[in-house]
DNA sequence: TGTACATCAGTGAACGCGCGTTCACTGATGTAC
DNA sequence: TGTACATCAGTGAACGCGCGTTCACTGATGTAC
């Protein structure tokens, strides 16, 4: 049984120190990586014993899931506010809103980018947690259509193709899992690639495979989003 | 000056002993990824001293580079492979194997997929060498699409949205570097969305941002290759 | 309000481990005459 | 074809480093009476 109290001074000193904690580790982070990221460099970065670290998270891992969950949930706040910034109507600005969100956040914040959408650290299992803030992103994205969809200014550009059986299913299950029965199928289709491009090509610039292709990777990646707005059949108001 | 000669004993010995290193190094890719690769375990593997691999990479980066370049090589082979292992005249037939030719490699060689596409190693700086191989990749999807032009067979289905001044001059450079001058533009375009999709779908399949979400992931991957063939305007013959 | 006890934060030493790289060396292979 | 010398492959010890985690402990903070 947990009652909610005042927080004692411990109470307090915990959250603060959990959260300086976090803090350090974000910075070691940043400057070489999560494999670099080591408890004892972050409990000397604070003045602290190594082993004081372990009364805050139990394990290196934890501490790594720590930072997953917060990555995910910063750039879902971003992206909500980004698109909640903008008249309701307006559902192209909204959409381009949500994808530019996402590559700023990244280009602002590499390493934890790479934590969240790179190559899975080895030996390391996310655990469930992750799961609910990782989803705030494509959820921000298929409202945005939805809401369009809804206000009957959907006009899709790309759904002369008839969904094979197999996928139909596929679209019908994500429909379910997020309240999203009310769009139509292919336009769920659509968003769906929109969804995977969108971070095929933030990683793309940020993992330096564009390097000496374009040099305005801006232009590149505007034009994109566009171009899949358009299929999806969000268009200027 | 370096005249070719009859190979002696010592280089082919020369030879065998480093592709064993690199076998190896690979099988412990495959088994933690690319941080965990030690140059003292492949040495112990191998039976051998460890201070011997100096012999054959001045450093763990060079061996890393040796793989990376590897990886480029198998993926862009098996790329072409696949390519021409179908009739010139069927276009969309040649682009479908290209795609399924990415995810298959990847699916079979996780970390090797991950060590090139993956987020970049940190204090790991990938020297020019890398540059070519991994062009192959886009260099066989562009080769399918101009095939097709030239052929007089393409059907765009998304190039209704005109290139913006800087898109169009991202995409000039391009067709530039790649020798596609005589392709059009929003096809070059067309190509490089999807060149972009394909690799992020690859990417969050391998990564796990698919777990959960979809069951049948070669579904929704041959939708997706799909829709972009027809954006692009390749059609079944 | 004051005291006794339980809880928690933080310490410092230790365990056991593995790593990349260098260096002086031995012995085998290749080359030039 | 045979010998002398140079080149190269591989050894084993050493340097210097950092890591995650455990454990018995001290001292401060919180709680129940």
């Amino acid at each position: 049984v947990d009652v909610a109290k005042t927080p004692t001074a411990r109470d307090r000193a915990r959250a603060e120190l959990t959260a300086e904690i976090k803090d350090e580790s974000r910075r070691q982070l940043a400057a070489g990586g999560a494999e670099a990221l080591s408890l004892r460099a972050v409990a000397r970065e604070l003045g602290m014993a190594s082993s004081a670290l372990y009364r805050y998270f139990p394990s290196r891992d934890d501490l790594l899931t720590a930072l997953i969950i917060d990555s995910y949930d910063a750039l879902g706040g971003q992206v909500e506010q980004s698109v909640s910034a903008r008249r309701a109507a307006d559902h192209l600005g909204r959409w381009r809103a949500a994808c530019r969100a996402v590559r700023s956040w990244a280009l602002e914040h590499p390493h934890e980018y790479a934590l969240i959408y790179g190559s899975p650290i080895p030996g390391y299992r996310a655990p469930r947690d992750t799961v609910e803030p990782a989803a705030r992103i494509p959820y921000a994205l298929l409202g945005v259509v939805r809401d369009c969809w809804q206000a009957g200014r959907l006009e899709p550009a790309g759904t002369d193709l008839a969904l094979s059986r197999t996928m139909a299913r596929q679209v019908d299950l994500v429909a379910g899992l997020t309240a999203m029965e009310s769009v139509p199928r292919p336009t769920l289709a659509g968003v769906l690639i929109a969804w995977t491009h969108l971070f095929g090509a933030v990683s793309f610039e940020l993992f330096g495979h564009l390097e000496g292709v374009f040099d305005d990777k801006g232009a590149v990646f505007e034009h994109s989003i566009n171009q899949l707005a358009h299929l999806i059949g969000l268009r200027p108001t």
